[in-house]
DNA sequence: TCGCCCGTCTACACCGGTGTAAATCGTTTC
DNA sequence: GAAACGATTTACACCGGTGTAGACGGGCGA
C-alpha cells in the first residue's frame, strides 16, 4: 500500500508538503498542489488513519453506552445520536450494556490513551455507590440521564418528573381515579424510574389522592414489553380496581395493553393508557399509544455538541474546563387512542 | 499520562521487557514479571492503545452496516453481533446507512489503513450495478444477506425463500387464497423482498394459484410499520378480497394488522396474518403474531466468526485466501394468535 | 576448562504521519 | 543593490509502542 513517502517521491516534493496538501494548508502554490494530487491519485494512495490518530492523540470516535438496542428507545436515540455525530466527522463505537452494573462499569473503563475520545453514557444500573467513578475518568463524559450521580459531569436528560405528571394528570383530567404505575424498580438501581414515580406520586397528592401500592407494578430487570405485560397482570391479580394506566415507557405500555386487552378490559373505555418515549411502536399499537415525546433527537444533537466542546478543551487539570452542563429537553404530550378525550 | 518508558525507568528494565511482560512474553523471569507489574500499579500505567494499533495494523474493531437501529430486526441484530464481536474481544463501530445508496457506498468507502480492520455489511439499496465494488475492496467483507451480488464474498443469509413459502404454506393450509403480500419493492434495488415475494410465489404455484397482483402491497422506502399499514390499505382499497396476508417482516405486519383492524376486520377470523423476522414486538403485538424466526443469533454469530478467520488470513493476494462462504441459517416458524390453527 | 545452548534481557530501527523551526525563493521597499 | 518580508518548502524530531537481532550469563556435557 502506497505511503506519503511513495507519493512525495512520485510527486518530487517532500512528504511534508503532500501532508499539508492533504491537511489544507494555504500556503502550497496551486501547480504543486495539483501535482500533488495527482500523484495522489496515480498511486491510489489513502491516508493511513491510525497513524494520524496517533500522532494526533485524537481518534474523532466517541463511545456510546446504552442497555439496549433491540429496545426501540434505545436503538432509535442510537441512530439519533450517529447521525448528530456524523455531521460533525466523528464516528461512534457502541457498547451495549446489557442493563448490568458491570457492563456499564466496563464502558467506563475506557482507557485513557484509548481509540474513543469521549464518551456519551446512559447508566441504567449503576448504584449511587459508584457515583465516584464518573468524577476523575480523564477523558469527556456526558450523561444521558438525571443528575443522579455526580454534579461535576454534564448530563443531558429530559423531564422526567414533569413528564410523568403530565402523563398522570392527562388520566385524572378525564375523571380516572385509579392509576396504576407500571415499571417500578427497587430503589438501588439509580434511573429514570423512581423521578418517573415522582411525578407520578406528585400528580395524585396536588389532587390529595393517596398512592396505593396495590397499584405499583414492578419490572424489575428491565423495561421490556414483557415485564410490562408481568406488572400489569399482577396489578390485576392484586384485586384491585384500575381504571387508568401510566407506564414508565412505551414497551411497559404496550406490554400492559396486551395484558389488559388478554382480560377484556377495553381501552380507553374501560382503562386509559398512557406511555412515555414516543418511540415508533407507539404510533402503530392498537390501539395507538397516548406518550409523551421526551425530545430524543434534541438529547442526542444536545449530547454530541457538548461533547464535542469538552473535546476542544485542552484536557489537563479540571481548572481550565468550563463548569458542568445540565441540560433539560423539552417534553411533549402526544395523545393517541389510548387515553379518553380530556373533559372539557 | 505516564508511557511505557516511564515504567521501564521505575522498574529499571528496558521498554521492550515492559513490552514483553504486558503482552505475555513467556521468557521473562517472575521476579523481573513482578516488579514490573508493580511498576505500572504504582504509575497508573494505561497502554497506549492507538500506538499498539498503529504499530501492529491491526485495531481490533469491525464496521457493521445495517440500515437503521430504530427498527427492532436491525437493532436486535446490532445486539447480537456485538455480543458476539465482545466474546472475541472486538469491538464494533455501526454505521447507519439510512436505506439509502449513498449510505451503503459511504459505508463500504472504508479506507484500507483504517481504524476498522473488516465490515459486517447489511445492503438494502445497492443495485446489482455496483455489484463489482464488492470484489475487491481490500479489506474483508462479511455480507448479510442473499448472494446477489457477488460470489467472491462471503454471505451469511437468511432462508427467504423457504420461510415466505412456509409462511404462505400456513396461511393456505388453513385454507385461505386470497393472500396479500405487504412489502414489495421495486426490482432494481437488491435485498430480501425479491426472494420472500419469490417464497411467496412458489407456494402459491405449487397449489395451482395464479398471482394476483391487486393483492400485492408495495413499500417503497423501507419496510417501516407506516408503509406496512399504507400497503395494506392500498390493498384493500383496491376492493379485492383478502382473507391472508405474508408481510414480509414483522414491522409490516403489525402496520397491516392496525390497517385490518382499523377496518373492523378481526385478526385471524377474517384476516390471517405471517410475519417475518420474530422480533420482539411480534410477542406482544394484539394479537400476538405468528412469524419466521430467521435465526438472527444464528446469523450474527457466524457472521463474526467468519470475519474473525479472513482476519487472520495473510491479506495479500486472494490466492491465499479461502475461497468465499455461503452459510444459511436456520429457520423456524412461530406460530402465535394471528394465524387460524393449522387444520389437521 | 571450554564451548554451546538456552533463558533472559536490551538496543535500535521502524510503523506513517504531523509539529516546529528553519531554509529557500521571489518580490517589494528604500 | 541590499535589506526586509511573506510565501513556499523542507529537514528532522517525535508520537509510543513492537519486531529483530544480538548481548549477557549460568548450567551442562565433553
Amino acid at each position: 500500500m502506497a505511503t506519503m513517502a511513495d507519493v512525495a517521491r512520485h510527486a518530487g516534493v517532500s512528504v511534508k508538503t503532500v501532508s499539508n496538501v492533504l491537511s489544507g494548508y494555504p500556503h502550497v502554490r496551486e501547480t504543486t498542489r495539483e501535482r500533488v494530487r495527482a500523484s495522489v491519485d496515480a498511486l491510489g494512495y489513502e491516508i493511513n488513519v491510525t497513524a494520524k490518530i496517533f500522532r494526533s492523540g485524537r481518534s474523532g470516535v466517541v463511545g456510546l453506552s446504552v442497555p439496549e438496542l433491540g429496545q426501540p428507545y434505545f436503538g432509535e436515540l442510537a441512530d439519533e445520536i450517529l447521525a448528530a455525530a456524523r455531521r460533525h466527522g466523528l464516528q461512534v463505537l457502541i457498547e451495549p450494556t446489557g442493563f448490568t452494573r458491570d457492563g456499564e462499569l466496563a464502558a467506563l473503563r475506557v482507557p485513557r490513551g484509548g481509540l474513543v475520545d469521549g464518551l456519551i453514557f446512559s447508566p441504567a444500573a449503576l448504584v449511587q455507590a459508584d457515583a465516584h467513578l464518573l468524577d476523575e475518568l480523564g477523558y469527556p463524559l456526558v450523561l444521558l440521564g438525571e443528575q443522579m450521580f455526580s454534579s461535576s459531569v454534564d448530563h443531558v436528560t429530559m423531564r422526567n418528573i414533569d413528564g410523568a405528571q403530565a402523563a398522570t394528570d392527562l388520566l385524572l383530567d378525564a375523571g380516572r381515579r385509579q392509576i396504576a404505575a407500571i415499571g417500578m424498580l427497587h430503589a438501588e438501581t439509580a434511573g429514570s424510574a423512581w423521578l418517573r414515580y415522582t411525578g407520578y406520586s406528585k400528580a395524585l397528592e396536588a389532587r390529595g389522592i393517596e398512592v396505593d401500592t396495590r397499584l405499583l407494578g414492578w419490572a424489575d430487570d428491565a423495561w421490556h414489553r414483557a415485564n410490562g405485560a408481568r406488572a400489569m397482570a399482577a396489578v390485576l391479580d392484586s384485586g384491585v380496581r384500575v381504571d387508568g394506566v401510566v407506564a414508565f415507557n412505551d414497551a411497559l405500555a404496550i406490554g400492559a395493553m396486551y395484558e389488559l386487552q388478554a382480560r377484556g378490559l377495553a381501552i380507553p373505555q374501560d382503562v386509559g393508557v398512557v406511555g412515555f418515549d414516543d418511540i415508533e411502536d407507539s404510533r402503530y399499537s392498537v390501539p395507538t399509544l397516548t406518550t409523551i415525546d421526551p425530545g430524543r433527537r434534541e438529547i442526542a444533537n444536545v449530547a454530541v455538541d457538548i461533547l464535542r466542546r469538552r473535546l476542544q478543551e485542552p484536557q489537563g487539570s479540571s481548572a481550565e474546563r468550563g463548569s458542568p452542563v445540565l441540560y433539560l429537553a423539552g417534553m411533549r404530550i402526544v395523545e393517541r387512542e389510548s387515553t379518553p378525550r380530556r373533559a372539557g
